[in-house]
RNA sequence: GCGGGCGUGGCGGAAUUGGCAGACGCACUAGACUUAGGAUCUAGCGCCGCGAGGUGUAAGGGUUCGACUCCCUUCGCCCGCACCA
């Protein structure tokens, strides 16, 4: 009889509907397996997003087989602009097209049959859910991370709105590809930067894929060096230096400070005055793309000399956009010898090139920067010291004459929180002409996001928002007059930062997660998705989830303990976009094969971690594989279990339990066909297999093809579902052979074969091999003999 | 430019971590069953060769009894960062 997918999932999928699989008994362990919350996009799912929510519910029933009570949620991360912009070209509120697609993807993850509990589903836009979104916000306005400022940002002229660093991808917003330019905006900022040490240094306890937490370390940036005070000459002022390599101050030839430094236009010489102002000007202009492209340094002296501390040398002042203004103090000493940049931009403007530091200290010609470490020169005191030592003697040298200390600094900048569009959480705070800025009452949460004419940015840096005079006027929390609400919405990624901690208890309206359930269920213990957010999100939520813990609401500091990032599936070598029209859709696959075989396809088609290209052919081989097990019980006769078979289910048990731990799961699907492949030669040869063989790979196959695994388990005369087995062990000592084959090898090339007991001893395995090899040996010596227990010997012979 | 990863048949990919390269599957070829086959079954399938055999994991070198695996050089592809002093 053939295998009737479509009656045997629907069957199933009723039946676990009014049984469930996965129930909580006092016995079991909490178990969070998480899938990174999709944008309910209008598109759909395609057969990539399948690839990570299979992964993750293959998972979560794996857990359920190992005894555990399994937290496998799903949820929706809904504000966002594609909504907003669908909601302006339709004339629809965004929330009914949110509302739709929520809808129409619930429905496509049905055919998945994970094993989603849909009654602890959140959804971000639900003003009962982004209450706590914006508790947080209150708490960290509260606690000072939360503050305003007004600077130039990045701004995507086609959404409209600021982004944070994080989403500026080469000089372009990471939405939707546009060249970012900066614009001066007055903007909600969060001190990520106050954690940065924390973000940095709590990497290391998680068991996440090393690129993400290197990603992460490179975006945090620290580096160690020293602050170094410079005396302008003719003046009162002293400008701070940041460098990391204070070992080279003796060779510093010039000083560089950002076109923005706060101290230029003061230090600036009547006789520069009007050509620094227009480089100053002409910098503000720049976008960040240009000034990137622009291989050739650029700069303009500003008049002033400064002195070097530790020599007393006389230094020209130049500004020059290759300094940044907002890392480390905004000014450079310059030394050409020792680094690349400076060295191309004193070669442009004809300034000294002092060598300091030297790799046999001997002094040479340089026709390039000399960045590597060496021996000290031309730095008096510290003349022969080894450049590495110089690099802390140097610094403590200047902190007893305090003119310099040493410091760190991090690349990672303060979190630019606010966005310029309506569809997101209302920052809950009011303007009040009294009392300043003052955060909404807690009682009074949620803020909630007030209908509108229209949703069109304004492109003016203002929400659209601010349009509405009813709701932007109300009164002050404080002094209760009249104030005026904050009209900038928060950026998506607020939601995502922290839902994690909802799903146990979304209905909870006292507070944002109990201390039971996050004692039960949190930190979440397998967090399954893509590798974009390996800078955003994940960033992100691991700086809520430190302030929380700060705060006392979490007892943990880390959010996911374990991180899988699965591959994209590719088309055509291209990830599946609606734009690109390679989009395969898991909806006809599902018709003609059922959820178990795509189920089983998508992992089988490559390692997990990887991008795999897809090919609609292939789920043809793991049909005929299911149809294959199916015969291989359906036509079965039980026998008694033989030692042959008890021996083929004890390394079937240990194979895909090795692969499952290892999450080599492409290997435990080709593991199923190999062994299955194994059995229907066992079948045909003893006249039938046994029970206990069967359903041993039954229970084995659960987690990959739930619906098939429950009827042939029923078929196997199995009592209730088959989810409520424990994943079967293993024995060692029952899945060893009788015989194995091992090669024999002359110096290297195979010679021969032969069958031996896998105990042989080294010198039965040899002589049996020499005898075997004799004819080939003859006219040799034998000048060394190997045996690799149970594969191979190696006799090598001249 | 800096950092990280990768390179194995026509294709997706295996290889117990230094021990028989190409498991498993797709595609393909031949045959069987059949009115029929886009079903099923059997056999074959890296390359050269009728064959014995030779050769082969991007290219070249090295270590080793033995290298897809380790080391060095080169080439190619992918990803991240973007003047962070």
């Amino acid at each position: 009889m053939q295998y009737n997918h479509k009656e045997i999932e629907q069957k199933w999928r009723k039946h676990w509907e009014e049984n469930p699989i996965n129930v909580e008994t006092p016995d079991k362990k909490p178990y969070y397996c998480l899938d990174m919350f999709p944008y309910p996009s209008g598109n759909g799912l395609h057969v990539g997003h399948w690839r990570g929510y299979v992964l993750s519910d293959v998972w979560s029933r794996y857990k359920v087989l190992q005894g555990h009570y399994v937290l496998h949620p799903m949820g929706w991360d809904a504000f966002g602009l594609p909504a907003e912009n669908y909601a302006i070209q339709k004339k629809v509120h965004p929330a009914t097209a949110t509302a739709e697609n929520v809808a129409n993807f619930k429905r496509q993850l049905h055919d998945i049959s994970a094993i989603y509990d849909w009654d602890k589903e959140v959804n971000t836009t639900d003003p009962e859910f982004y209450k706590w979104t914006q508790w947080i916000f209150l708490k960290m306005f509260e606690n000072g991370l939360a503050y305003e400022k007004e600077m130039p940002i990045n701004w995507c002229p086609s959404c409209k709105t600021g982004l944070a660093n994080e989403e500026v991808k080469e000089g372009c917003c990471e939405r939707c590809g546009s060249t970012v330019t900066k614009k001066n905006l007055r903007q909600w900022m969060l001190k990520i930067t106050k954690y940065a040490e924390r973000l940095l240094n709590d990497l290391e306890g998680l068991e996440w894929p090393e690129k993400v937490k290197k990603m992460q370390a490179d975006w945090i940036g620290k580096s160690y060096g020293a602050e170094i005070d410079f005396e302008i000459e003719g003046t009162d002022e002293k400008i701070k230096v940041f460098t990391t390599r204070p070992d080279t101050l003796y060779g510093a030839s010039f000083m560089v400070m950002a076109p923005e430094h706060k101290s230029v236009l003061s230090l600036v010489t009547d006789e520069q005055k009007e050509v620094v102002e227009k480089y100053v000007f002409d910098a503000s202009t720049k976008s960040s793309v240009d000034r990137m492209a622009d291989k050739e340094k650029t700069g303009v002296f500003l008049g002033r000399y400064a002195i070097n501390p530790l020599n007393g040398a006389k230094i020209p002042v130049w500004i020059s956009d290759y300094v940044l203004a907002d890392y480390g103090t905004g000014a450079i000493m310059c030394v050409p010898a020792h680094d690349d940049r400076d060295f191309a931009f004193a070669k442009k403007f004809d300034l000294p090139i002092i060598q300091v530091i030297s790799k046999d200290g001997k002094e040479a010609e340089l026709t390039e920067a000399y960045t590597e470490p060496g021996v000290m020169i031309n730095s008096g005191d510290f003349n022969g010291m080894p450049s590495e030592e110089a690099k802390k003697a140097i610094p403590e040298f200047l902190e007893t004459k305090n003119i310099g200390k040493k410091t760190t600094n991090y690349k990672l900048r303060d979190w630019v929180f606010s966005r310029q569009r309506y569809w997101g959480e209302p920052i809950p705070v009011v303007h009040c002409d009294k009392c300043g800025i003052v955060g909404v009452k807690e009682e009074d949460l949620p803020v909630r996001l007030p209908d509108v004419e229209s949703y069109e940015p304004t492109g003016t840096g203002e929400s659209p928002l601010a349009a509405i005079e009813e709701w932007v006027n109300t009164s002050c929390p404080c002094c209760g007059g009249p104030a005026k609400r904050e009209t900038n919405t928060m950026p998506q990624w607020a939601g995502s930062s922290w839902y994690f901690l909802r799903y146990p208890n979304p209905h909870n309206d006292k507070e944002l997660i109990s201390k039971e359930d996050m004692k039960k269920w949190l930190p979440v213990d397998m967090y399954v998705g893509g590798i974009e957010h390996a800078v955003l999100h994940l960033l992100y939520a691991r700086f809520y989830t430190k302030f929380l813990y700060d705060i006392g609401v979490v007892d943990f500091e880390e959010p996911f303990k374990r991180l899988f990032n699965q591959g994209m599936v590719t088309k055509a070598g291209a990830k599946m976009s609606k734009s690109k029209g390679n989009v395969v859709s898991p909806d006809e696959l599902v018709e003609n094969y059922g959820c178990d075989s795509l189920r089983m396809y998508e992992l089988f088609i490559g390692p997990p971690e990887l991008d795999s290209e897809w090919d609609d052919r292939g789920i043809e081989g793991v049909y005929r594989f299911l149809n294959k097990v199916w015969k291989l019980v359906d036509e079965n006769k039980e026998v008694p279990e033989t030692r042959d078979m008890e021996r083929i289910r004890h390394q079937l048990i240990r194979d895909i339990t090795v692969r499952m731990e290892g999450f080599n799961l492409n290997t435990v699907v080709s593991g199923f066909m190999e062994y299955t492949n194994k059995l229907l030669d066992l079948q045909k040869k003893e006249g039938g297999l046994a029970n206990e063989t069967l359903r041993s790979m039954t229970i084995l196959l659960a987690p990959f093809v739930p619906h098939i695994a429950e009827e042939l388990w029923a078929k196997l005369g199995g009592e209730g579902s088959v989810f409520a087995n424990t994943w079967p062990t293993y024995d060692e000592a029952k899945m060893k052979e009788d015989e194995v084959e091992v090669a024999v090898q002359i110096t290297g090339k195979i010679a021969a074969r032969m069958m031996i007991s896998p105990d042989a001893t080294q010198e039965e395995a040899i002589a049996k091999a020499k005898e075997l090899v004799a004819a080939k040996l003859e006219g040799k010596t034998i000048v060394k003999e190997i045996y690799v227990k149970g594969r191979i010997v190696n006799l090598v012979a001249k």
